[in-house]
Parts: structure tokens; C-alpha cells; sequence
DNA sequence: TGTCCCTGCAA
DNA sequence: TATTGCAGGGACA
């Protein structure tokens, strides 16, 4: 949605000049004020709004003067110095691009409310740009075909951007701004109010009466001193209300549309630059071009490629802040620690980072805590750097406990980058972090998964801004060194800055959220009450009978060992089975097997299905496959999971990465528990070591065909709805439709072929997939697709409106609004289109479905905290939740995780949940 | 030592 | 020429 920023300039200019110091350039010319607002201006900026106006009073009478001869009458006529520095800051407006609006006979408010309400009207968002707390009354939300209207605070960095924020600060309704407004009165703008009310009393008489009009017909009932004064201002309160009711209906020049933001005139910027003495300012003009140059190198292409980072923004300028070094303190004493403290809680929200001598928050140490309520300002405390001569740090305990009552006091807000990390380690030395509201990772995730999210890109594209590289500071590879071993110089310079750069990105990244309410509510609904359930799970951990993994390892090995000798003896040599290079040359070049299959890059393949194609030619491709088989057990589980038991609990603690999967899914890892073997025997035995400890049971939930159900949902069709309405065998029932039989009449091969279908349309397959998936003919795969359209025609035309949408506005969306961007839809080649146009097709369900889970989780978590205990969750593998419970517990988690998980969304099908419970995780499933 | 390639496990 | 991930071993610079 397009965006309208509206600039109360004369606000800004009071505030700027009464703020800042009487600064002079050279010429002894007095810049204070210009450089404060030059400053907000560049910042409004930097947020890239399509529309913007600088609006400032004109000289002369207004209307409300004639209403009321008193109206500002008081006001001490503008200072010199101050006087002196409106037409240079007009030039500086003007260059910058902004138009400037002077209306007479109205004030400056006028203008902007008029604007505003055209604005949002026209669907443009519009953000008011002020100090002045009356313009409250023109907040509101979006509505369809509308846009929202905002309160920003540059100076502060406050923002009111819903009727809830206005509620949370005033006690009233934007609508009741007005009223409460004329109730207190303004002694600055000599508006006449009840004498004693202030915004307390005025709030508690409009939450009663609901109006001005309504408080004034309860005059009489109001008891005490107050009720005498409310009386005696009786007569005056229609005219203050009057006075203080900005208005929305003046007859102006221009309107929204007419204010698209100028190029700027970097030649008259350079001058008045000089002239003024504002070097960050002409730094950043001089170096802009440059930085807009790096900046636009694509950006690294992740995965497949068939997404990536949509439409390539433009270089932010650099924050001109960034470019000196920010204030960065080390707190080596109480006292200090002490003062930032109180400075941290006085602001009530502030970024924090820890730093550790580990990437594994289940097993590092904390070296040191950072944070920043400011930007530009940081503190790096360091608690635990140890090397030769390193300077007598805070002892860590008393450090910890000085700062435990900050960090556990919900009221106050903390923001990181992927914090998740830091409750752990909070956790863990017995702090629990509250008030975790704000992480950058997740933000930059939710408005555009599939970019980058760490830190260092984040500084980089949206501040223009090159991190300390934790190399410079810790070295690399085999010759990086821990970070307790890090000098507390160096240290100080890439926490500190870890925190300043957190708290800026906030300001960037929630500004933009903002801008869309959707998404809004996918990061605050969703991906942030996440974070604490995440970390509950992954410090939970799963127990793993270790012996059991032992076993199955010998017992591979011993089949491992066997077959190699049969492939050896069949080949004629001995070979490394695990060289797929050695492998192609003795199976294609000496035996001269066909090489039907080949790898991404050409060459000849050596995979599973290039062996089986050629396993009726010769023995050895069927002796590979099943060693195959056994190494990959082997090597990647049985092996492994036993290493990656914590000793200090004794299970095993996988990572969820929140920001890992573009469609929305989470992604597990060191190890990765979402790809435990279970289609095979020999795979399924793993699961069998995954345990519950003496008097405990492992309870598996899972969505039943979850994916199938949110395409139904998404695409209306009346045959699959009522299949699943009716409880049906979807697989069943799709293939009684697609073969022509009646439900009781379908074959196995025929319920098999159906599913593969399912599968397939849930992937955006084509016919030559299906083929070669049920080892069918083209033809008859297509005959399949055609007639599968034929019978569920719904289906057909979602994907069609699915890839039409992906096209037109270059994402998808999942039933929550949470988005997926596509970037080669409308710019890659053939290939790549095509490829983007599947993941279209995949990313509602595929999305939907882990917006479902993830919401269930949360509900779950938040349940299980009052259990007392009698169960935790151990984990999710994208549908399926497993709880390791109490064994007297289990009926009542039974009776509420599956209603819970089905309740995780209203669909237009039911949501079914299947459960399981056991010893062990085989036994559950 | 770091990186790419191939392979294969899960939903 | 079926989506999303993580991870192992080999090969090579």
C-alpha cells in the first residue's frame, strides 16, 4: 500500500530548538533546530514513502482567532535565533525533495488532518509525523479499501497506530480525543478547559458518559470540588471542544497524489550542507552513490533458487550515525552497571544480546551481555573474558543478580536477534527472561522469508551499515579463538555494537510491519509467543537410549561389512561404495550399464533410481542399494544421535530454526529430528530408541492429512469437501473418482496411484512427475491429471487463481496472511518460472499447515504450563506434536491435545487428529 | 580447512 | 520435469 508521511514541521522546529543545544556553524549562523529536524527528515527518508509534505503554519490570522480573540494569545512571540533558521530549513525541505504547505487562515493541524483523512480514504496509509499529542484524534485503522492513519513521534520514536495505542496512552477513543482535550484544556494554546482535570479525570468521566455532550448532561451529578468546576466551565466547553477539533474538510491545492517525493537536488543539499556545518549529512551524500552500487550485487541465492529475495530494494542511504563510531561503553563496575540499569528500565524497552563461548545455547557459557536504549549508545558488560592480563571484570553472579529484576520484569520490553538464543542462556543461570516482545530475525522473516535474516545482511540492506565481523574480532577457522579469550577492547566494539544495531533494525523492521496489518499479526499472533515454546521444547530435550542405538550400530556394521564383500566380489575389485565418482566409473564405464538417469549438473547418476533401473541387468546395483541403505542409518543416526547426548542432561536437545523455511515451516537441526527414518524396518527401529524415562509415556499427535485438508479449505471444491466431511479415505474416495469406481470397488494399486495424485497436486506436479512416480506412461499420467481436474474442479481453478495471483502481485499468502514472495515468477527464465509457480501452488498448504501447528503449539504450551509438570512437549515434525507425560497423566492429555490441535483453526473440513501412546517412539506413532 | 556435489532421510 | 528442509561422505582447491 502506497504511503503518505505528513511532517508537522512547525512541531518539529519548537522541539528541535528547545531540545538541542544553540548550536552555530562557522559563521556563528545558529543551526540547532535545523540540524534536529534535518535529522528527522532524513530518517522519514530512509522508510522510502511515495508521498510526503512538510506542512508549517502561515503567517497570519486563522479561524480560530476569529472563533476566540484569546486563542494562543499567550504565546511569546518566536525567538530570533529560531526565526532566523526557518528559511534555510525551507531550502533543506525543499531540496530533500518534500513539498512544502503554507495555508492561511488555517493552522498547520488543519492541513494534515484534511490530508490524512483524503489519504486514507484513497487507500494510501498515512503517517503524521508530530510531537503533538492532539493529532491523536485522527488515528485510524485500516479498513477495506482504506488506509490506516499514524501517529509517529520521530523525536521519541513513539508511534500510535491503532485505537488500542491511543487507548493505552490516553484512557480514550481517538474519537474521544477531542473531548478530553476540551475538558483539560490547553494552557499553551490558552484553550479554556475545567479547571483540576486533567487527563486522569477527563479519561474516567468519558469512560463513563462516553461524550463530551453526555458529560456535560451529568454535570450536576458530579460530586466534590471537581463537579463545581465542571460547571463553572460549562458555558466554555462547546467552544474548546470547537478549538481543539482539528479539521478535515479544508479546501487545499493539492491533494494526496500531487505530493509524490521529489528527486533530491544533491548539488543546493551539498551547499547548505557545507554552509551549516552538517559533515555527517554531506558524508552521507558524497558516499551514497557508492554504497547504492554494493548494494545492488544480487543477493545470494539460497536453496533451489526458485525464490529469493523479490523485487531488489535500493541501498538505504547510510545511517550517517553509523559512519563515527557509536558511544560504546564497557561496564567494568557496579556502579555503572547500576546507572544503565536504571537508564534500561526507565525506557522500557531496550535490545539486549549475550555473547558465549559457544554457537550451542544448551551448552556455552556467557562472556559478556550487551544492550542499547538508544541509538548510537551501547554497553557491553563484560562477565567472563579470561586471558592473560584481561582487567578485573563485575563478578558474574553479582552482575547477574543486579540485572535479574530488569530482565524478569514483563513491563519491561526487550528486542533481539534471534533471542531465542539468549533465553537459553538466561534460562540456564537460572534467569527468566520476560517481556522477550521484539525480534529482528522473526520480523525481517515474516516480511520476506525468503531473505536473509542474519544480523550482518540485516545491517547491511537496511542500513547501509557493515558489522563488525565476529572474525575481525575472534579470528577464523582453526585459528578462531572463544570469546571469552576476545580482548574486552575488541569485545566491546562487536557486542555493543550487536545491541545498537538490533535496536535500530527494530525501528526500521516494525516500521515496516506496521505497514502491513496482515502480517502484523502473523509476527505478534504467531511467531513471537513461539519463541518461549521453542525454547521450552528444545530444553526439554528427548531422551535416547543410547545401548539400544549401540546395538543397532554393530548390527549394521555387521550387514555393511557383508555386503561389501558381495560387491566387491561382483565388481571383480574393491572399491569405495560411498564414491558415487567410483561408483559411475566401474558401473558405467567398465560394466557398460545403461546411465538412464542423470545428476543436476550431467553427469551419469548413481541414484537410487538410476539402480533400480538397471538392477535386472546385474547384480551389484541391488548389493549397492541395500549397503546404501544400511551406511545411511548407520553413518547419519545410529552413529551420530548417541555423540549428540548433553551430559549435563542426559538427552538430546535439537535446535528449531523459526526463520528457516520460507513457506513458514520450522526446520530442526544438531540433529535434525524432523527426518527420523521410519518408512523402512530397519529406519523404524531408530525410533524405537527414542524413549520415555521410568513412569513416563511418549504421546504422538498428528494432523491427518493436513495438506489435502487446506486445499479443500483453499479451493472450495464440493468434491473434496464433502469427502472430507463425510470422514472419507480421501485416497480412496479420489481414486473411486478417478478410476470410475464405486468407493468399496477400488484396488490397492488404484488407492496407491490416487494418493500419488494427492501428493503430487499438493507439489504443483506435471504429468511427466506423476509418470515417473508410479512408473506409468506419459499419457496415461496425463489421463489421470485430466480426469482428476474433470472430476474436482475447484482444484483446477484455485491453482489457476493461485499462479494468476503469484504473478500479478509477486507472493502468495496462507490462510493467516502469512506471505511468501517469488521472485523468479515474473523475471527468471523458463525454468525458473515454472519452479516458482510450483512453490506457488505449495506454499498456502504447505504454510497454512505450519500456521496451524504453530498456533496449536502455543495454546498447548500455554495449557501445559498450569499441569504442574505431568508433561512437557519433546517435539514437532511439521503435523505432529509427541509429549512425554506422566503415565497418569496421559488420558487427560489425550482428552485435550487432539481438541486442541483440531481447534488450531476453523477450516471449511474438519481438522482430524490421530494419537498414539508407547514406550518409545515407534510404539506412539 | 572450506566448499561443492551427490545422495537420501522426513513431512 | 513434485514442495520444504538437514546432513553425511567424497572430492578438490
Amino acid at each position: 500500500m502506497p504511503r503518505l508521511v505528513l511532517i508537522d514541521g512547525s512541531s518539529y522546529l519548537f522541539r528541535a530548538f528547545h531540545a538541542l543545544p544553540p548550536l552555530t556553524n562557522a559563521d556563528g549562523e545558529p543551526t540547532g533546530a535545523l540540524f534536529g529536524v534535518v535529522n528527522m527528515l532524513r530518517a522519514t527518508l530512509k522508510e522510502r514513502p511515495d508521498y510526503a509534505a512538510y506542512v508549517v503554519d502561515a503567517s497570519g490570522p486563522t479561524f480560530r482567532e476569529q472563533m476566540y480573540p484569546l486563542y494562543k494569545a499567550n504565546r511569546p512571540p518566536m525567538p530570533d535565533d529560531l526565526r532566523a533558521q526557518v528559511e534555510p530549513m525551507c531550502r533543506i525541505v525543499e531540496a530533500l525533495g518534500f513539498t512544502i504547505l503554507r495555508e492561511p487562515g488555517v493552522e498547520a493541524d488543519d492541513v494534515i488532518g484534511t490530508l490524512a483523512l483524503q489519504g486514507a480514504a484513497e487507500g494510501i496509509d498515512v503517517t503524521i509525523s508530530t510531537s503533538d499529542k492532539d493529532f491523536a484524534q485522527l488515528v485510524r485503522e485500516p479498513a477495506p479499501g482504506q488506509g490506516l492513519v499514524e501517529l509517529v513521534n520521530t523525536m521519541t520514536g513513539s508511534r500510535l497506530d491503532s485505537i488500542e495505542a491511543v487507548m493505552a496512552k490516553f484512557g480514550v477513543r481517538p474519537d474521544q480525543i477531542v473531548d478530553m482535550l476540551a475538558l483539560m484544556g490547553d494552557s499553551v494554546d490558552n484553550i479554556p478547559g475545567v479547571a483540576k482535570c486533567g487527563p486522569k479525570t477527563a479519561a474516567k468521566w468519558l469512560a463513563e458518559h462516553g461524550t463530551l455532550d453526555a458529560v456535560i448532561a451529568a454535570a450536576d451529578a458530579v460530586k466534590g470540588k471537581i463537579g463545581e468546576s465542571l460547571r463553572e466551565a460549562l458555558g466554555q466547553l462547546p467552544l474548546s471542544r470547537q478549538l481543539a477539533t482539528i479539521r478535515t474538510d479544508v479546501p487545499l491545492p493539492v491533494t494526496p497524489r500531487t505530493l509524490a517525493l521529489r528527486e533530491r537536488d544533491i548539488e543546493s543539499l551539498r551547499e547548505l550542507y557545507a554552509r551549516y556545518g552538517f559533515n555527517q549529512a554531506l558524508k552521507e551524500l558524497d558516499g551514497g552513490s557508492a554504497a547504492d552500487a554494493v548494494e545492488k550485487e544480487p543477493g545470494r541465492a539460497r536453496g533451489s533458487g526458485r525464490y529469493a529475495a523479490p523485487v531488489a530494494e535500493d541501498a538505504p542511504p547510510p545511517d550517517p550515525a553509523l559512519s563515527a563510531p557509536g558511544e560504546y561503553e564497557t561496564v567494568l563496575d557496579a556502579d555503572r552497571l547500576a546507572a544503565w540499569i536504571g537508564m534500561l528500565r526507565e525506557a522500557g524497552c531496550f535490545a539486549l544480546d549475550t555473547e558465549t563461548d559457544s554457537l550451542d545455547p544448551l551448552r556455552a557459557n556467557l562472556v559478556g551481555i550487551s544492550f542499547s536504549a538508544e541509538a548510537g549508545r551501547a554497553a557491553y558488560v563484560p562477565i567472563g573474558h579470561d586471558y592473560p592480563g584481561v582487567p578485573t571484570q563485575l563478578d558474574r553472579q553479582s552482575a547477574l543478580d543486579a540485572l535479574r529484576p530488569l530482565l524478569e520484569d514483563a513491563g519491561v520490553r526487550k528486542i533481539g536477534q534471534h533471542g531465542k538464543y539468549d533465553l537459553h542462556i538466561f534460562r540456564r543461570l537460572g534467569i527468566e527472561v520476560r517481556g522477550y516482545a521484539e525480534d529482528t530475525m522473526l520480523e525481517s522473516f515474516v516480511l520476506n522469508s525468503s531473505q536473509r535474516h542474519d544480523m550482518d545482511s540485516l545491517a547491511k540492506r537496511l542500513l547501509g551499515y557493515d558489522t563488525v565481523a565476529y572474525e575481525a574480532v575472534a579470528g577464523k577457522g582453526a585459528k578462531q579463538i572463544p570469546f571469552n579469550a576476545v580482548a574486552i577492547d575488541d569485545a566491546t566494539r562487536y557486542a555493543a555494537e550487536d545491541a545498537d544495531i538490533t535496536l535500530r533494525l527494530h525501528g526500521q523492521l516494525s516500521a515496516q510491519l506496521q505497514a502491513t496489518p496482515s502480517l502484523q499479526a502473523v509476527y505478534r499472533e504467531i511467531e513471537m509467543p513461539l519463541v518461549q515454546v521453542l525454547a521450552r521444547i528444545e530444553a526439554n530435550g528427548v531422551m535416547v537410549d543410547a545401548d539400544e542405538l549401540r546395538r543397532q550400530t554393530a548390527d549394521l556394521s555387521r550387514r555393511m561389512l557383508a555386503a561389501q564383500q558381495k560387491a566387491t566380489e561382483l565388481a571383480g575389485r574393491s572399491f569405495n561404495l560411498d564414491s558415487p565418482k567410483q561408483l559411475q566409473a566401474l558401473l558405467f564405464d567398465e560394466l557398460g550399464l545403461p546411465a538412464l538417469v542423470k545428476t543436476p549438473k550431467g553427469q551419469p547418476s548413481t541414484n537410487e533410481e538410476a539402480l533400480e533401473a538397471i538392477a535386472d541387468q546385474h547384480e551389484l546395483p541391488r548389493v549397492i542399494l541395500d549397503y546404501r541403505g544400511l551406511a545411511k542409518l548407520r553413518s547419519t543416526y545410529t552413529e551420530k544421535l548417541p555423540e549428540m547426548i548433553n551430559p549435563a542432561t542426559g538427552r538430546v536437545h535439537t535446535s528449531y530454526h523459526q526463520a528457516g523455511a520460507a513457506t513458514g515451516r520450522l526446520a530442526s537441526s544438531d540433529p535434525n529430528l524432523q527426518n527420523i527414518p521410519i518408512r523402512t524396518e530397519d529406519g523404524r527401529r531408530i525410533r524405537k530408541a527414542f524413549v520415555a524415562p521410568p513412569g513416563r509415556r511418549l504421546v504422538a499427535c498428528d494432523y491427518s492429512q493436513i495438506e489435502l485438508r487446506i486445499m479443500a479449505h483453499l479451493s472450495g471444491d464440493a468434491g473434496l469437501l464433502e469427502a472430507f466431511s463425510a470422514g472419507a479415505d480421501i485416497h480412496r474416495a479420489t481414486a473411486a473418482e478417478v478410476f470410475g469406481r464405486r468407493l468399496e470397488e477400488v484396488t490397492p494399486n488404484e488407492r496407491r496411484a490416487a494418493k500419488a495424485i494427492n501428493f503430487g497436486l499438493i507439489y504443483g506436479m506435471g504429468a511427466f512427475g506423476l509418470a515417473r512416480n508410479l512408473g506409468i506412461g506419459r499419457g496415461e499420467a496425463q489421463e489421470y491429471i485430466a480426469t482428476y481436474f474433470s472430476r474436482y474442479p475447484g482444484v483446477r481453478d484455485y491453482m489457476e487463481r493461485t499462479r494468476q495471483q503469484a504473478r500479478e502481485q509477486g507472493y502468495v499468502e496462507t490462510v493467516f496472511g502469512r506471505r511468501l514472495y517469488l521472485e523468479y515468477i515474473q523475471r527468471g527464465n523458463q525454468a525458473q518460472r515454472a519452479g516458482a509457480e510450483r512453490a506457488a501452488i505449495n506454499a498456502p498448504m504447505q504454510g497454512t499447515a505450519a500456521d496451524i501447528i504453530k498456533r496449536a503449539m502455543v495454546d498447548i504450551d500455554g495449557w501445559l504450563a498450569g499441569q504442574g509438570g505431568a508433561a512437557q512437549m519433546i517435539l514437532q515434525v511439521h503435523d505432529e506434536l509427541v509429549f512425554e507425560v506422566d503415565e497418569g497423566f496421559v488420558e487427560a492429555l489425550l482428552r485435550e491435545v487432539p481438541r486442541r490441535m483440531a481447534a488450531a483453526a476453523e477450516l471449511r473440513v474438519p481438522l482430524v487428529v490421530d494419537s498414539g501412546v508407547g514406550a518409545d517412539w515407534d510404539e506412539a506413532h
